[in-house]
DNA sequence: TTGATACAGGATAATGGAGTCTGTTATCGA
DNA sequence: TCGATAACAGACTCCATTATCCTGTATCAA
């Protein structure tokens, strides 16, 4: 079960992730990102073609063909792969599922999650790939190694 | 699309803090809580057994039967009941769903998702029943409303 | 122009969580 | 003791997410 995030999103964010560790411009085959990350391949396809279409990859086909960042990567927060992929709802709904929770109908969590989730969107919001890229580096590099 | 927790977990969540809305020792059946929060009834028997077992709720069987808390409400943490119907893998699982997440090899938000997931852990294991039953009860009340 | 490459995207299959159904067991009251 | 009630238990169905397959289309190079 994954917590938060779709496993698409999660496949996405691990994605671009990787995509910003590599030289700038180098186009790179959905197959290479799929083995790195160990991702279905199929899969995988179809969410970086969603991000393709929201800008945040971009995407060159025949050969000599492959993905690349859709912007620089100081412009590519966290934020905007989820948007792209879950959308905004986990900011929004309730987190004990109760329906109609609202500053007039608070749940009994709703000021203290409020605060909790506030930080989480502001982490997303505040970081670029840019940012955490030595980070991604060396995540990527431990990835093949058995632990 | 539950966030966090499974809609199982937010059902249990909600029934159990319905019931510390109660007046004590008063047995509710399944049929009633069901009815009141909008849970399917059939499910809902799964979640208050799971509950039972784990000693949260505490069950009677036969006319006259029902549930009712399975301990003084001071003692019956949020956490408890996450921990009886989802686990704590969410406390433990890399928010990006990297493979061998920690701190050796720590994902490009490791340090900061912690810091957040630390604080939701406390606010859920910090809160008892007892502690928001005030907000339970106007929760629970502003239900039937048309909002 | 042709063949190989690689993304696009619709259709289909598998999986797991969510929800349903049926019969059993325990308790109460008559 | 018997019937009614209500939780217990587990098998079953349903559906969304996840994963796969296959054909189409664009691009490049020879």
């Amino acid at each position: 079960m994954s917590i938060i995030f779709s496993k698409g999103c999660e496949y996405g964010l691990q994605a671009v992730l990787y995509i910003s560790t590599l030289e700038e411009g180098r186009r790179i085959l959905i197959k290479e990102v799929a083995e790195k990350l160990q991702i279905p391949v199929h899969f995988l396809a179809k969410i970086l073609q969603q991000l393709s279409q929201k800008g945040i990859l971009k995407s060159y086909k025949g050969s000599k063909g492959g993905f690349v960042l859709g912007r620089p990567p100081k412009e590519i927060r966290l934020i905007d792969i989820v948007n792209a992929l879950d959308g905004m709802s986990i900011f929004t709904e309730c987190i004990l599922g109760f329906p109609g929770c609202s500053t007039e109908h608070p749940c009994p969590v709703h000021d203290k999650w409020g605060k909790i989730r506030t930080e989480a969107y502001e982490m997303l919001a505040d970081e670029t790939i840019a940012d955490v890229k030595e980070k991604s580096i060396s995540k990527i590099a431990s990835l093949g190694m058995d632990s």
